[in-house]
DNA sequence: TCAAAAGTGTTATCCTTACACCCATGT
DNA sequence: ACATGGGTGTAAGGATAACACTTTTGA
C-alpha cells in the first residue's frame, strides 16, 4: 500500500511489479460408506483446485461456485485453511508464483463412491496410522515406529537425537506419550523429514523401502489434507460443526460413530450421549428408527437455533468478578 | 492444476490468466508504554504492508524479513491470520485483482511510541470498547448499546428485528448475557452493518452522528487489527504465546497485567499464579525485583522447553480407554 | 504505621471420567 | 435365551472459582 524500500532493497510502488497466479483448493470432506472421505480428482490422486477469476466475487464464493458446480452439493460449511506459495509449482523455467489459497469444506452424500473422475477416497488411504479406532494401527510399532528411532539415531549431534526421538515419541504417542489426534501435520512432517513417505523422495532416484506406507497425491496435496483433517479434529471439539456432515435426522450413535470416525478414535456411549444433550445441541424429532437390531433408537435433528444463540466461551483465564 | 471447465463457464488452463497482486500485510503486536500497541504508519492510520516479491523464499519469509528490516526487531512469533481478495482496492478503472494475506507477529520493545513515519498505537485507541479492565467502558452503554437498539429496531421485519438484538446482545454483553472478549471481530462488523463507525460512511455523503467511536484506518485495515486481536485474544488461552511479548525474566504480576491488557479483562491474582506455576510455564531466576513498591517479587523466566515437551492435549471428547 | 504488592490456605462447585447396571427389540 | 444396541444412575477425582488471610518491603 505505500511506497518503501522493501527487503530486498529494491524499491517498489504497489500495482505492478509482482503478479502472481491463484489457485483455489479444496479439502472438500463428507463421510460416505468408506468412512470420512474427500473428494478426488486424478483417481484419487489430487485434491479439486481450480483457478480464482476476475468473474468471482470474492475468494470464498469464487471456491463456492465452482464446488458446487462440480458436486452438485450444497456446501454447508467453508472455512479457510491456509495461503502458500509455491515458486516452482508450475515449472522450472518460468519463474511465476502460484499462490494456493486452501479451504476446508464440509458436505453430506448419499454415498456415492465414484462418478466420472471425481471420487470419494477414505482420509485413512492416504492416512493409515491414523485411524487408531481398532487401537493402535500395526503399522505404527510394526513399520514407522523402527524407521522413525532409526532416523532419529542418524543424526549428527546427541542433542538432535534426543529432539528427534522426543518429537517422534510426542506425535505418534511412543513411550509414555498418549495418542493425540490433532497432531495430523506434525506426524506427516516428522515422515517427510525421515523420508518415509514418497513425496520426500521426489527428485531423488533412490526409493528407501517399498512400499512406502499411504498413498502420495501431486504437489503438496497431501499435505494440504493433513491440515484438513487437523484442524477438523481440532473443530469439532468446540464448534458443532459434525452436523454439517450428518443428514437431517439421526441417532445418537450414528453421531456418535461420524465423530469417531473424523477423531479416528472411540468415545465412551453414555459420556458422549451426555455432553451432546448437556448442550442442548439436539433435539428429539419424535420418531425413532426402525432399525434392523437391538432396540429402536430415538432420532433427533440438529437445532440450528444453537448458532444464533450460543458463543462457545472458551475461558481459561481465571477471571476476577467486576 | 487440472484442466477443467470453472464456474463461471469459461475454460480456463492452468498456469496463465488470473495473474494478481499480492500484498503481506502484518499486525505487529507489542507491549509499550501506553498498553497493547500495534505498529503502524502513515500516522496511526494504516497497517504496514509490503508487495510479496520474487525475492522472497517463502510469504513468511518475505513477511519476516521486510518486518525486520523495518523494526530491527526479532519476530518471535509469526502467524497467517486470513487471505482476501478484493477487486478495488488499486483503482475503479484497472480491473487487477490485490490478494491481502495478514499475518500476526508478536515482538518486544523498549518502550519507544514513534520514531519517523512509524508509530506504536494502543489497541484501545481503535477499539475503545474492548478494554474492560475498569468496567464496561462507558461508551457502550453510553453511545453504543441505544444506537445498536435503535438498529435494531430499523429493521422490516419482526424476526430480524429480534435477530439484530440478540446479536447485538451476545457481542456487546447487554441483557443477561456475559461479556465475552473474544468476539473483537464479531462486534467490529456489528458496528459496521449499524454504520456506527467511520468505514461504513465511505462513499456516503452524510455523516449520521460525530464523532465516531475510535479511530479508523484505510481501507479494510481496522477489520485486520480486529481479527489480529481477536486471534490473540484466543490464542494466549491454550498456548504460551504471552511470553512473546515479554522481557527475558519478569514477575508474575507482569505477567498477569500483560495478560489483562490483551483480553482486556481483570485477572484474579491467586488463581492466575496457581494456573501458571501449576502449568510448568515458568521458572524462578532466583533474583528478586528491587522494585519502587511493595514486597519485592521473584522473578521468573518462561521455560523455553514446553515448547518442545508439551502439547496442548484440547481435549473435549469423552475418549474410552483402550 | 500504613499502603502496596507478594504470597498461602482452604472450601464449594462443577465438570469429566469411569463403572455398573437396566431396557427394548429381533432372531 | 441371547445378542445387539439404547439408555440411566452414580460416585470418584480433578480442575476452577471464590473467599479469607498472612508476609514482606518502602515511604
Amino acid at each position: 500500500m505505500q511506497n518503501q524500500a522493501n527487503a530486498t532493497g529494491k524499491e517498489t510502488s504497489f500495482g505492478r511489479a509482482h503478479d502472481a497466479n491463484v489457485d483455489l483448493i479444496a479439502v472438500v470432506t463428507a463421510m460416505t460408506d468408506q468412512g470420512p472421505s474427500v473428494l478426488t480428482v486424478r483417481q484419487g490422486g489430487a485434491l479439486p483446485s481450480g483457478p480464482f477469476e476476475l468473474g468471482h466475487r470474492s475468494l470464498q464464493s469464487g471456491l463456492r461456485a465452482w464446488v458446487e458446480h462440480q458436486t452438485s452439493h450444497q456446501l454447508g460449511y467453508i472455512e479457510q485453511l491456509y495461503t502458500f506459495a509455491d515458486r516452482d509449482r508450475i515449472g522450472e523455467e518460468r519463474q511465476q508464483r502460484v499462490i494456493s489459497i486452501s479451504y476446508l469444506a464440509l458436505t453430506r452424500v448419499d454415498g456415492a463412491v465414484a462418478s466420472g473422475k471425481r471420487a470419494w477416497r477414505s482420509w485413512y488411504h492416504y492416512f493409515p496410522w491414523e485411524d487408531h479406532r481398532s487401537g493402535v494401527p500395526s503399522i505404527i510399532p510394526g513399520i514407522l515406529q523402527p524407521h522413525l528411532l532409526a532416523w532419529a539415531g542418524d543424526a549428527g549431534h546427541d542433542a538432535e537425537r534426543r529432539e528427534r526421538r522426543q518429537r517422534a515419541a510426542i506425535a505418534f504417542g511412543l513411550d509414555d506419550h498418549d495418542w493425540n489426534e490433532e497432531l495430523v501435520l506434525q506426524r506427516y512432517e516428522l515422515l517427510y523429514e525421515a523420508a518415509l513417505i514418497d513425496e520426500a523422495m521426489r527428485g531423488s532416484e533412490q526409493s528407501a523401502f517399498l512400499p512406502m506406507p499411504g498413498t502420495s497425491m501431486i504437489a503438496d496435496h497431501r499435505r494440504i489434507l493433513a491440515t484438513g483433517i487437523a484442524r477438523l479434529r481440532s473443530k469439532i471439539k468446540y464448534r458443532p460443526v459434525v452436523f454439517e456432515l450428518m443428514p437431517p435426522v439421526f441417532t445418537l450413535l450414528q453421531l456418535q460413530r461420524t465423530v469417531e470416525a473424523l477423531s479416528g478414535r472411540l468415545v465412551h456411549k453414555p459420556n458422549f450421549r451426555r455432553l451432546i444433550e448437556q448442550q442442548d445441541l439436539v433435539e428429539e424429532t419424535g420418531e425413532t428408527t426402525a432399525d434392523t437390531v437391538g432396540r429402536p433408537a430415538k432420532l433427533f435433528r440438529f437445532r440450528h437455533a444453537v448458532l444464533d444463540e450460543r458463543v462457545v466461551a472458551g475461558t481459561k483465564l481465571p477471571l476476577s468478578r467486576a
